[in-house]
DNA sequence: TATGAATGAGTTTTCATTCAT
DNA sequence: TATGAATGAAAACTCATTCAT
């Protein structure tokens, strides 16, 4: 999943569709504004994209990158601070996805791809899943050892946790989040604590 | 919420436009080949409704009106069959999903709503998820009787447990439903047997 | 240029339809918004006119038989006042154009006719101005005899001064009518007054 | 009242519309066909305009420079040759006219202005009417001198005269024309007598 | 006489894409 | 690498008109 070498115009285009099509999405979104946002006319960008699916895929590709590598990170620092397995990253996703235009494409993208690109972003987005799951059983298995059967299911559940707050964050305000964040892990951490 | 009279030719209209949407999303969406389904041109349309717009919120509210009175009678029939609380919506919303139209249009439409409508849209939603609720509470005060506190945080964590299974209707198969389903419910049963 | 004896229902669309052409013209006004106007449906307008033309048409005659009986009626006044030939009418227009939508939709029309029926409106508006010129001589000739040719020259310079007055109730305030209409008429008796 | 520097196309555009404006009005004017005459297609006009009221608005602002400039070498060459006061102009409207789609579409605009845009069309012809005014003042100063409110009366009656003739232009024959023309130069030059 | 439904032809406008420069 | 110009296809929408009822 190497990410190609782009020219620097080629990465502001990239920097401009990100936020446009995290915001409008693909169908909505139009080459004439992404261009106008990047500096420059709509046909400079076939200079560097071949179509506005290419530049739909680049873009999400990158998105997918640096969103995998905030998960890896925030299971790093999870364990560093002795937090409860997924807290950390179910307790930073709001502000995540506030912050970055990268998280809110990869969401609306995951939920509802173009019909011309729908594999490409399905693959795609499960991988980032993926990390997650991977993320989150590590973190598991910090704390004593499971069976393959039972880190299934409560993979399965923390997944299901986090694909409740992406939705969340679509839809609801702060307040709501965090309602629901405390809720969901408290069943997570009530459940867990049964396997004593 | 009275929903309008409609002639039989808006009707069909209606019912040839909320597949369409559901599939391809506002935007994707074309009047003229939602008409020719209908078995019109696409200026008939325009003799029922008033714009793409106005056909666009009137499917949508009656999809609304559809989905909840499902909701409703499924916890009707969970609290004849003796089943634990807010199982039986869990466990049918995936042949749901494949069923109606209407649902697959909801949820698309929820999540990610045309900007020019949103705000009809997201509370629209909201009086949805309120009816799921509702039939939460209910189900689960049927059991025993609960602090208010302990009630709202059980109900945001089911809400959130039924958005995650919404999310997982839209980009997954459904063995993986059904895995997230069980590893859910899983969850919620086991922190409500801890409150014994 | 007998009227046809038009139902209820007719005269009432005619009434809506002659304010609807005067503010908007032929090409910008709509039958439906007529039809409202007039407080039935579209389809309706059929049963009592051939075609937008044909209705054009009608309202048409009808306000240029009303102006000119207008015109006809000045003229009398006038004579009857003493008042020098030609001011009563210079002098009412603005008036009129205010209160009479016919006077606007005649003007209008005149000046710029559809392309459809210009022939039609341009004959009918000659006899309008005929009417004018009509009045206008026989109060020429209250005063003293004139030779044919002399005459006709004051007619026609007369038919300009309403023309020009009609133009600027078009475009200009009711003071710039005022003024216009002022220095027209002192030079028409400026230069009466040098055929002693 | 600087123009645009247009592109040759742009201007090819702008040369098609202004004889389609002048003949049809802009209701009845469509981009489709300016575009033919322009030797183009209808999307292309947009490469060039930003919608349908920004070339008519382009093409008023230029007609109406055009037309300004004919005005004032008019009353220059007036001076040079002796003519009365206003004649060259009033003589030489007609052929004006018939040569110059500019100012049939300035006329046709002025009187009757589509309603998107009516202020920016008033205030533009105001100052083509003032250009004829301080032309027609000026020239009567080279006779004599002239308190401020007789030269302000007889400027407004040229201003009348002069759109008389414009009236006359656009719905009578050569012939009526210069009838109308005499009559009206007639009566200002006997009022004009006078004041000797 | 009135109307609901339907429609063909037309409108302005947007869009992704191409190409010569 | 960048762009001005051009374009085919499609969008939403409007309109005068027809017709069965």
């Amino acid at each position: 999943m190497l990410l190609k070498d782009l020219s620097p115009s080629a990465l502001r285009v990239c920097e401009a569709a990100v936020g446009h099509f995290a915001e409008y999405g693909y169908d909505a979104s139009s080459l004439n504004e992404i261009a106008q946002l990047a500096g420059m006319r709509k046909a400079s960008l076939y200079a560097h994209f071949a179509s506005k699916d290419a530049l739909f895929v680049e873009v999400y590709q990158r998105a997918l990158a640096q969103e995998t590598a905030f998960v890896e990170q925030g299971f790093a620092e999870e364990s560093g601070n002795g937090l409860a397995p997924g807290h950390w990253l179910a307790l930073h996703l709001a502000e995540r996805y506030s912050a970055s235009a990268e998280l809110r494409f990869v969401l609306r993208t995951a939920f509802l791809p173009p019909a011309e690109i729908k594999p490409i972003v399905t693959s795609g987005f499960e991988k980032y899943l993926d990390g997650v799951r991977e993320g989150f059983c590590q973190a598991l298995q910090l704390r004593h050892s499971w069976a393959d059967e039972q880190l299934a299911v409560y993979a399965d559940a923390y997944l299901g946790i986090i694909d409740s707050l992406h939705v969340e964050l679509m839809y609801a305000t702060p307040a709501a989040y965090a309602r629901r964040a405390t809720a969901l892990l408290k069943l997570l951490d009530d459940s867990l604590s049964l396997q004593r």
